[in-house]
DNA sequence: CAAAAACTTGCAACATTATTGCAAATATTG
DNA sequence: CAATATTTGCAATAATGTTGCAAGTTTTTG
């Protein structure tokens, strides 16, 4: 069975093209990936409105997550860690390179704990590095 | 001599009544503003283009930084420990509270160092921290 | 302190990005 | 394979961000 497949399948997902295919940018590229990433990728063989539907989808399934960044976008990346719907394990590193543009989930280095202020509970935290990843070094 | 006049002449800019005004706004608040926030507070006093630009002039001048999000918007905070223009002393957590949705500056807490993976050179990093604030516990 | 120079603002137009309702198409269920 | 449930694409609309330019302010300078 197809990756794409089993996931969608394990999510309880109807299975459609577009899904398929969206699913398969996501597991072919190291990367996360912009809304305009997939859409560029895609050839505008799916609607906007699809593509946005589809992200947020797999955002409440759990099965990608969205990556903060400082220039008003939203970047999506694969769960590698088979998160749960609401339930996510998206606690690791995440890189953008400055000269290849690239963003890439250092699955292996896991955000670590720091100590708050006293009255401060943290629930989750997201760390993304800027700098030069190991392809362009 | 005012805060908000004295920090505008610091970074050599002209003091105009948006200038000012907005500056305010970050220094009568504790956390960080979005553009709509902005807006909203000002009310509609002046365009929304002089707003983008002025943002943006004081992201140049070091006045302000950005703080990364999930939600396709941009935050902007005060840079407390006098930044320089072009090099931000940006290196604090920030906080997001899930109960007030304010975003607070932990101007205090140091983004920790990570150990990243061979080949992997970092220049920025960047820390968000969602759960509940001081204020909503 | 007034005129000149430099800079900032607001407007208008435009571009991009995101959201919603609804009918048609597709997928799943039994 | 028909009935049901879900998803898609289209159209319309909203929200957000950008640019050029003339008019208005601020700063500089003599």
């Amino acid at each position: 069975m197809n990756e794409n497949l089993e996931i969608l399948k394990r999510n309880g997902l109807s299975v459609t093209e577009g899904r398929k295919k969206i699913l398969d940018l996501f597991l072919d590229n190291e990367g996360a990936l912009a809304h305009a990433d997939i859409e560029k990728y895609t050839d505008a063989a799916f609607d906007r409105v699809t593509v946005y539907r589809t992200l947020q989808t797999f955002v409440d399934k759990g099965i990608i997550h969205q990556i903060p960044t400082t220039d008003n976008s939203i970047l999506y990346a694969l769960c590698k860690h088979k998160c749960e719907a609401g339930h996510h394990h998206d606690d690791h590193v995440h890189f953008i390179c400055n000269l290849c543009g690239k963003t890439i989930c250092l699955d292996d280095v896991t955000v670590p704990a720091v100590k708050l202020p006293k009255g401060f509970k943290p629930a989750q935290a997201a760390m993304v590095v800027t700098g030069t990843c190991s392809d362009c070094k």
